[in-house]
DNA sequence: AGCACGCCGACT
DNA sequence: GTCGGCGTGCTC
């Protein structure tokens, strides 16, 4: 009877493959393989997993061992390549392979009998063979885009190019000729061939989504992203995995998607913070993406208006290629003009400076539409009492708990917890509590009394919680049913507005003294993107071009005057600078261990152990400290920096480290990011 | 991580 | 008398 011991892969934080035990049931039952999935017992639950070795014996003794329930069989297995992409991730990110492999494949392949899996691969295959080279409309590059994309095009081998050029400036059209002329000549080769093409956020893939149907009618596209539904996302998974779509588009997760013809990538927005994972394995897509790229010697295209530091680094020493987009598509888009109001010098007892309610006014009269920029939602970031100085903080975390008044609700907005309003203060019994600050339903309720014929809408978290509700916000605004449009960062990313030629910042400072030392460049690349909505079409009806304000208390600071002259370059020189001097990446490579417990001492404790483990040559440890917010939900969290100047040797150092501390068995509940993105 | 077992407080 | 709190232990 044929035998075999499967070494198997499971999504758990125990470090170790599985063995279980498959037995030939009948003679047409295949020999499992390295690469399938299998059903497997695990504990009392049934698991999915993933066979990472098919061996003759196991050195576990034999009743310590289970039967494999079924394998995938009908399924090619995932390639060598792809686990190699995966056993890299889990190496680099000090996690179990099976917390890669698992998490990014669909669900059902457990969920459904084979059955369901059968007919879903029936469907794959039936899809439609692309016609050969049916002619698209293909818009005219200027010779800026032609340059990018035949330098894409030539590329034979593996090459990162950072696509540099501000919001307008037609990076998706150099995207999708790149992958047209690489699938083309593909095809003319008589070879197979894929592309993946990589964005931040989901509300982003509709819109590119059905551009790329519109332009390649004949291509297969499947999405991937992690809002689709079970049976979809299987059937787009399968697609991409059997080589049927010829194009994949989707959000980080598809970075791990299985993709046996690839050709090319693409990583749109490369700098968005999106790009890393918060949970689980914390992965940078844009990173996994690059290895994948050197892995397969095929091209890689990261596009940004504000590149990250890192990526904007290695272009100047010239391990990225740079290609440069230096102005708008539509030639008569022009700029927007940026200005900044004194908030010293103008008084704004609404939060709105006067030049700024002018210039909203202006555009009401022209029936032109304006978008308001305020990354706070709620109506006020917290509510004090002025005779005891009481103040809402939240009792689980410290944090203060947010004023939300159309919910008439306290709302903390790390733990969610939620109280009524109280009527008087909880301490003196004061009535008369003030909201301090200002969040976007204030702002909204401003601009309703200031411009009572304007229609006002607030896009945030708070306003579109429904499903779809998102959608339908933007979509209003698309068909002109908006004057004033207000919102948080969600109103910055991909929406272009035709009739949008006004964009304001209310209050953009509390970024600039941040703790975190990222949080100037990511407002930047806000401001960036959020002046980007302006005038993507053309200038306002007076043939001015599009206006942006930004009211600051600090208009002499040197990431307003960059911003005033579109200079990223220059911010991002000083940028570096700055970061070098300070020993801070992209010139530094960190890890960052996180302990929580009950209690703070014991975090710290634990910390504390932590750093004597190993001797450690070459590496910086910090001391353990309290995390900024240092209580969320009763729960008391600190955090240890790790560093050097080596990526290797920051690499050496963690894998003995975490195999340490993994048998400490402590208590204390922790984590391990490498390159982490929020300290 | 799940998921069970197990031993102590406020409820139908 | 039981439901349920989360401490501890195991998963091939």
């Amino acid at each position: 009877m044929e035998r075999r011991i499967v070494k198997v892969a499971l999504d758990t934080p125990l470090d170790t493959a599985f063995d279980y035990r498959w037995i030939k049931s009948d003679e047409a039952e295949p020999i499992p393989q390295v690469g399938q999935f299998v059903l497997v017992p695990f504990g009392r639950r049934e698991v999915v997993g993933l066979i990472l070795a098919v061996q003759q014996a196991s050195d576990l003794a034999e009743d310590k061992i289970r039967d494999v329930i079924a394998v995938r069989s009908q399924l090619a297995p995932l390639s060598s390549k792809w686990l190699a992409l995966c056993y890299f991730a889990a190496d680099y990110y000090q996690r179990p392979v099976g917390e890669v492999v698992i998490p990014c494949s669909p669900k059902n392949l457990r969920a459904l009998k084979n059955t369901a899996l059968d007919k879903a691969i029936k469907k794959t295959a039936k899809l439609k063979a692309p016609a050969l080279a049916t002619a698209s409309v293909r818009p005219q590059l200027h010779d800026e885009q032609e340059q990018a994309v035949l330098a894409l095009e030539a590329d034979t081998g593996f090459s990162v190019n950072l696509l540099f050029g501000v919001t307008g400036s037609g990076k998706t059209e150099v995207y999708l000729q790149a992958a047209e002329r690489i699938l083309d000549r593909a095809r003319m080769a008589g070879e197979a061939a894929q592309v993946l093409i990589l964005v931040p956020e989901i509300n982003l893939t509709p819109q590119l989504e059905g551009n790329i149907r519109a332009r390649f009618p004949h291509l297969q596209l499947a999405t991937l992203h992690s809002q689709l539904a079970e049976g979809e996302r299987l059937l787009n998974w399968m697609a991409a995995h059997t080589g049927n779509a010829d194009i994949v588009l989707g959000t980080r997760l598809a970075v791990l998607a299985s993709m046996p013809d690839l050709k090319l990538i693409v990583i749109d927005e490369e700098h968005d913070p999106s790009y890393k994972q918060q949970e689980g394995l914390r992965y940078s897509a844009r990173d996994l993406g690059i290895w994948r790229a050197h892995q397969l010697n095929i091209p890689v295209v990261l596009g940004s208006a504000t590149p990250s530091m890192e990526s904007w680094q290695h272009a100047a020493t010239g391990r990225y290629r740079k290609l440069e987009l230096t102005r708008r598509a539509a030639s008569n888009a022009q700029l927007p003009r940026v200005s900044l109001i004194d908030m010293e010098r103008n008084k704004a007892p609404d939060g709105l400076a006067e030049p700024l309610v002018a210039a909203i006014k202006l555009r009401l009269e022209k029936g032109e539409q304006s978008l308001l920029f305020l990354n706070r939602r709620g109506y006020a970031p917290v509510i004090h009492c002025d005779a005891c100085g009481w103040i809402s903080n939240c009792r689980r975390c410290t944090a203060f708990m947010v004023l939300h008044k159309p919910e008439r609700r306290l709302r903390c907005h790390h733990c969610s917890l939620e109280l009524r309003i109280p009527n008087a203060c909880p301490t003196c019994g004061n009535v008369d509590l003030q909201p301090l600050g200002r969040g976007t339903q204030r702002v909204e309720e401003t601009l309703q009394k200031m411009f009572p014929d304007a229609r006002v809408l607030r896009i945030d978290a708070d306003s579109t919680r429904k499903k779809g509700s998102a959608q339908e916000a933007f979509d209003s605004v698309h068909r002109g049913d908006v004057d004033i449009l207000l919102g948080t960062q969600m109103v910055a990313k991909g929406h272009d507005f035709q009739r949008l030629t006004l964009v304001g910042a209310i209050n953009p400072d509390t970024a600039l003294f941040s703790q975190d030392y990222r949080a100037g460049e990511r407002l930047f690349a806000q401001l960036m993107q959020v002046a980007g909505r302006a005038g993507r079409a053309a200038q306002s009806a007076e043939g001015n071009p599009s206006e942006v304000l930004i009211q600051t208390r600090y208009p002499a600071h040197p990431l307003y005057r960059a911003l005033l002259a579109h200079d990223y370059a220059g911010f991002a020189q000083t940028t570096l600078e700055e970061r070098r001097s300070a020993g801070l990446p992209p010139f530094m490579f960190q890890a960052l261990l996180r302990a929580e417990a009950r209690e703070l001492p014991l975090a710290l404790a634990f910390l504390e152990q932590a750093r004597g483990l190993l001797d450690h040559e070459g590496i910086i440890i910090n001391d353990p400290v309290p995390m900024t917010i240092t209580r969320v939900a009763g729960i008391e969290r600190a955090q240890l920096l790790v560093e050097s100047v080596s990526r290797m040797q920051l690499q050496a150092f963690l894998k003995p480290w975490v195999a340490d501390l993994r048998a400490l068995k402590s208590k204390v509940r922790w984590t391990l990011e490498v390159d982490p993105v929020d300290i």
